[in-house]
DNA sequence: TAAATCCATGCAAATATAGGCATGAAAATT
DNA sequence: AATTTTCATGCCTATATTTGCATGGATTTA
C-alpha cells in the first residue's frame, strides 16, 4: 500500500468518524504504529487534521457546533451536486443518501421543483424541509449518531417497501474492480437496500475516492447506473470505469 | 476514548446545561473522577469554562443564542421538562413528541441515562444524537415542514407496531372538558396513534394553554395519565383537572 | 461542630512518543 | 550494469503522558 493511499485513508476515516485511534488505523491498514504515527504527524503539519495523544481528530471537530460545518472539498462537492441536479425531473420520486455530498445536493434542490424525496439522513431532511414543493419522507429506524442516518433492520425493511426512480448515494470508497466499499458494516447493509429499491442508482463521489477500497462491499461497480465526480468525463482518472456499463457525468 | 474527545464532551455538556457535576461526567464517560477533575482544571486554565467546587459552569449564560430561536416561555418549558425528567428511569423505552417543550425535555436528558427513545420529531432526534447512551429511533413517514415531525399514514402505521413505557406529548390546546385539541387534522391522527402505543401518556403543557380548545380532538382528558405544567400542583388553575384520574405534577 | 464531600498531591502502572538504527526497496548516479 | 543515495518502514529504548488509586487536608452541608 502506498504512503499516499494510506494517508488518504487516514484522512477519510478522520472525516468520517471525527476521530481515530492510531492503534485502530495501524491494525486496519496492517502497518506498524510507528508508520501511522509518522503519517498522522505529517498530515498534522499539513493542517489536514489535528494530532492528539493516542490518535487524531478532525479539524472542524467541535461537538459544540451542532452544525458540523464540514467544508472539506466543498467546491468539488458543489460541482457534483450541480451535475446530479440535472438528472432530477419534476415529478420524480428520488432517494437521497447521507453524507456531505448528498447534503449538498439536497441544499441545491430549487424551491420550485416538485418532487417526492425519500431519505434516511437527518441533515438531508432538514435541508429539504425549507423547500415547499418537496415532499419529504424519512425512512424510519435506529439512528446512527455517527452518520446521522437511520440504519438497522427496521430501516432496511422500510426501504424494501419502496421503489424510487433515482437514488443518489455516496460511498466511502470506490474502485472499478472492487466496486463500492465501506469501513462500516451496518452502513453497507442500508446502502444495499437503497440500491435494491431504486430503478436507477446514481453514485456521487469526489475523485479523491476513486481507486480506493476498504473492508466491506456494498455492490459491484455495474450496479451503478450513473457515476458523478467533479472531473471532466474525459479525464484519465475515469478510464478504468469506462468499460463498464456506466454513464459517467 | 481520547482526551480531546472527553474534553470536548465536557465542554458540550457545560454549554448545554450551563452547569455540570464532575461525578455525573465521570459516570457518563466511564472514567475516574480524578481524570474529569484534571480535564476540567485544564479547560478552566484555557478559559473554556469555569471550575467550581464539585463541578463546572459555563462562562457566559448568553452563549447559546444561535440555537433556541424560539425562546418563548423557555423558562416555563424548562421547569416542565425538569419535572418530566424525573419520570424517566434507566432502561425505559419512551416516546418524545415534537414541539419546543418536548425538545427541551430531549435537551435535558443526561448523558449517562441509558434509555431507548422513539420520536417522530427531527429536532428531538438531533438533540438526542449527542447523547451516547440514548438509543434513538425515528418513526418514519412524511415530514411536515411546519412541525418538523413525521406524519401521515406511514408514520401512524409505524407507531402501531411499537409499545413504549411512557410517551411525552405536547398539545396545541387543552381543556378539562373538551380534552386535547389541535388546529391540524394530520397532527391529531399522529397523536392518537402515539397515545395508543403508550402504556402511560404524559402531557407537557404550559399553563397558558390550559382551558383552551380548537377544531380537532386528539383525546379526552382521561386518556392522559400524568399532566405536567410549570405551576405548583396546588395552583387554582388546575382545579378543573382534579376530578379526573390524572396525576398532576 | 460533625459528617460528608471535594480537592491536591504523590505514586505506580499502562500506554504513547521521539529518536536512533537497521533493513530493504526504489531511484539516481556513475 | 554496478554503485551509491535516498527513502519508507519496522524495531528498540529512553522518556513523557495519561490515568486510577491512596492519603491527608480543605470545603461544604446539615
Amino acid at each position: 500500500m502506498l504512503k499516499e493511499e494510506r494517508q488518504q485513508t487516514i484522512l477519510n476515516e478522520v472525516e468520517l468518524h471525527n476521530r481515530i485511534l492510531l492503534t485502530d488505523i495501524a491494525e486496519a491498514l496492517d502497518v506498524s504504529i510507528d508508520t501511522v504515527r509518522r503519517d498522522v504527524k505529517e498530515l498534522d503539519s499539513e493542517n489536514k487534521l489535528r494530532k492528539v495523544h493516542g490518535g487524531a481528530i478532525s479539524l472542524g471537530f467541535t461537538v459544540n457546533s451542532t452544525r458540523n460545518q464540514n467544508v472539506y472539498k466543498l467546491e468539488e462537492k458543489n460541482i457534483i451536486a450541480q451535475k446530479a441536479l440535472s438528472l432530477i425531473k419534476p415529478g420524480s420520486v428520488i432517494f437521497i443518501d447521507g453524507g456531505t455530498t448528498c447534503s449538498e445536493l439536497a441544499r441545491l434542490i430549487p424551491h420550485n421543483l416538485e418532487i417526492t424525496c425519500f431519505t434516511h439522513s437527518l441533515p438531508v431532511a432538514s435541508e429539504l424541509l425549507s423547500k415547499p414543493n418537496v415532499n419529504v419522507i424519512i425512512v424510519g429506524g435506529q439512528v446512527s449518531s455517527e452518520s446521522q442516518t437511520t440504519i438497522g433492520a427496521n430501516a432496511i425493511h422500510n426501504l424494501s417497501e419502496i421503489r424510487v426512480d433515482f437514488s443518489f448515494i455516496g460511498t466511502g470508497y470506490v474502485d472499478s474492480f472492487y466496486g463500492l466499499t465501506e469501513f462500516d458494516w451496518d452502513i453497507v447493509q442500508v446502502k444495499k437496500a437503497v440500491i435494491k429499491s431504486s430503478k436507477k442508482t446514481v453514485l456521487l463521489s469526489i475523485s479523491e475516492k476513486l481507486n480506493s477500497q476498504h473492508r466491506y462491499k456494498t455492490c459491484d461497480i455495474n450496479a451503478i447506473n450513473t457515476m458523478i465526480t467533479e472531473l471532466n468525463p474525459t479525464d484519465a482518472l475515469l478510464n478504468s470505469f469506462r468499460n463498464h456499463d456506466i454513464h459517467i457525468l
